[in-house]
DNA sequence: CAAGTAAAATAACAAGTGTTATAAAGGCTG
DNA sequence: CAGCCTTTATAACACTTGTTATTTTACTTG
């Protein structure tokens, strides 16, 4: 009936991830797409409407793409939140365009930063309610404390500005976790 | 000897950091600064070798700024790091894209974070030596809590994940600091 | 195998960018 | 007042962007 599709929805999506993820999506343009996926820029407005609505398509898989860093990212801490944070700020150092991407930048179609960390799985309301079951008297306002903390760490890896280890990060919001409960109760 | 000067230096510079702060460097264009400043792109480029040299005038001029925004900010905490946390705070509210310039965005030509924060004044060393003098054993570390602490909430104000008002910031920061004083002795 | 149809490639358009060549303007010095 | 020299304006160049016409390609169906 009619020619054979080539390029593929996931061949576009893919290509314009791994460029993001790489560069950041302000490199992304059509014609670097086309260029890397090895076809015009006509599949690429074929599939998505605009470049917008690669955008979308993008910051839905880094968001995917989160929530499978963090599911497999070892569990190294035994406070509630510090796993989480753990990822988190790994995710910053390792993956700084999608960190940026997701955490950082902006602008509108963007999910709350709470809606990306606690994902499908539930991981914020989880560690809240492990929190509570440690004895925790307000884990929500524990949980702002320690993320307003994890998220500073994070957003410096990305100027510069900070740069320890995974192990003394580990010891730093073990330690911050115990802070924040101190003065809590 | 010569056609007088009519579009001088600052009057770029103030064009550009303007609209710096109203949109981000970003939105800066020779022709734009052109148009507000009412004249050609010509003058900009006698003054400016290129549109990088316009960025780094307005770098300096926002570092510039946000040392008066702090000397003038009211100083309503009492710990040391405090009031420089709020003003910082307030500052990423009220001035996005000059705190974006500043503190958020990496590149060449960027002064460290500790460096725009300390500042020709010496604002950091001054903090630091007053938690010496209140009896804290390690004031740098105490600096390097409070701050990441701080610029995590400073950062989520970019996105709207952090929205406390100036009285509950000043109340968290105290007791932050409190919290980091304790599990530190 | 011919026809039709969807996909892909080519090429173009309009807009915007930094930067520069050229022309006009204006003020000081002789 | 004439000449000169710098500043400014105008216009152009070369490039990049998103997006869209138009043409070519290739597959499936009659």
């Amino acid at each position: 009936m009619a020619r054979k599709e080539t390029i593929t929805v996931q061949m576009i999506l893919d290509t314009a991830f791994a460029m993001t993820r790489e560069e950041g999506f302000s490199h992304v343009t059509a014609r670097r797409v086309a260029a890397r996926a090895g076809c015009s820029t006509q599949p690429i407005f074929r599939v998505y409407k605009n470049m917008d609505e690669l955008w979308n398509a993008v910051y839905e898989k880094a968001a995917d793409f989160f929530q499978d860093y963090y599911r497999i990212y070892p569990r190294l801490g035994k406070a509630p939140f510090v796993n989480l944070g753990m990822a988190y700020i790994a995710f910053a150092r390792e993956e700084k365009h999608l960190f940026e991407l997701l955490f950082v930048t902006a602008g509108p179609g963007r999910r709350s930063m709470y809606e990306l960390l606690n994902g499908a799985a539930g991981n914020v309301v989880r560690e809240i309610s492990q929190a509570k079951a440690a004895g925790c008297t307000d884990p929500s306002d524990l949980f702002m404390k320690m993320w307003i903390f994890i998220h500073g760490a994070a957003c410096m890896t990305l100027t510069g500005d900070y740069d320890l280890s995974e192990v003394q990060t580990l010891n730093l919001l073990e330690k911050s976790y115990q802070a924040f409960v101190a003065v809590n109760q």
